[in-house]
DNA sequence: ATAACTAGATATACAACGTATTCAGTTTAA
DNA sequence: TTAAACTGAATACGTTGTATATCTAGTTAT
């Protein structure tokens, strides 16, 4: 199982959008563009936007020349802020929904097993939040040869 | 997204194999045991332990008084060893299979966020790794009440 | 008025997951 | 030898989540 294909391809738009500023485009960027340039198709591209709206690290702007922009700084802005727009903390193991252990000797066993695959999450978390997408941005050079 | 629910399943399971042992109870352990106590559907439990055969970390023997049991001692299996058995070491994030940018700006945007996402994974591997199942056993005793 | 944009809702196909069932083979005990 | 207790394997089914597509409605600039 893994993490949805629609995170990877947040990031990739978030920092695609953090270039246009890089470049010297200040302008809104539209959906479309986006999806072309990226090979995501546009109704994908279109929630991810959304998500990243509604967690505000983007703006969105309606009508002619509309599409979005950075809401905050790119070196403000972690791979961790995106996971978080995109999955809404859900926890990424599943322990104590659905297993109906009887007993109390497995109840302890999944607390303790919890306690462990939340700090394994954990682990993850504080790795993507070391992570901002200008730090993405600086394998690459700002400006296009 | 997360971890199947399997993966969880199957830490409880080892653990209460191990538990087995731990209270002086040395012989197989039958699948349908294992479902009843921990309250996981028989089949889903014998594809968790085929798994785990698989990867050597338990043994099964067929037949009467067949079961699985231990292969290898409790201190030596780690959560991350479960979860290769589970998951074949497939990446958490998706990252370069389907996503199609199209330019050199893209493609190594694209290798960069790979990168931070592998050491995401690795950070979250390497807490797995930390933790065996004899640590999880140390929090309830040893001898039932 | 028109074109270019986002927002929202709905639909569809597909993959993955969890569970259930059936059959076959193995092993032990009576 | 037979029956019971076990694992192994295959198949089926329902559910859920994901990715993509389509359509409608509203917004904004020219």
């Amino acid at each position: 199982m893994s993490y949805s294909l629609t995170y990877s391809q947040a990031v990739l738009v978030v920092v695609y959008v953090a270039d246009k500023i890089r470049q010297g485009f200040y302008d809104y960027v539209p959906t479309r563009a986006i999806a072309t340039s990226l090979g995501i198709p546009a109704p994908t591209t279109a929630k991810i936007l959304q998500a990243l709206g509604r967690a505000g690290l983007i703006e969105t702007r309606e009508g002619a020349k509309g599409g979005v922009r950075l809401a905050v700084p790119a070196a403000d802005v972690s791979l961790r802020d995106i996971l978080d727009a995109l999955e809404h903390k859900r926890p990424l193991f599943q322990t104590h929904a659905h297993v109906r252990a009887k007993g109390e000797r497995p109840t302890r066993a999944q607390a303790a097993i919890g306690r462990a695959l939340d700090g394994a999450e954990q682990a993850m978390r504080a790795e993507l939040a070391r992570t901002s997408v200008e730090d993405i941005l600086a394998h690459f050079p700002a400006r296009p040869r």
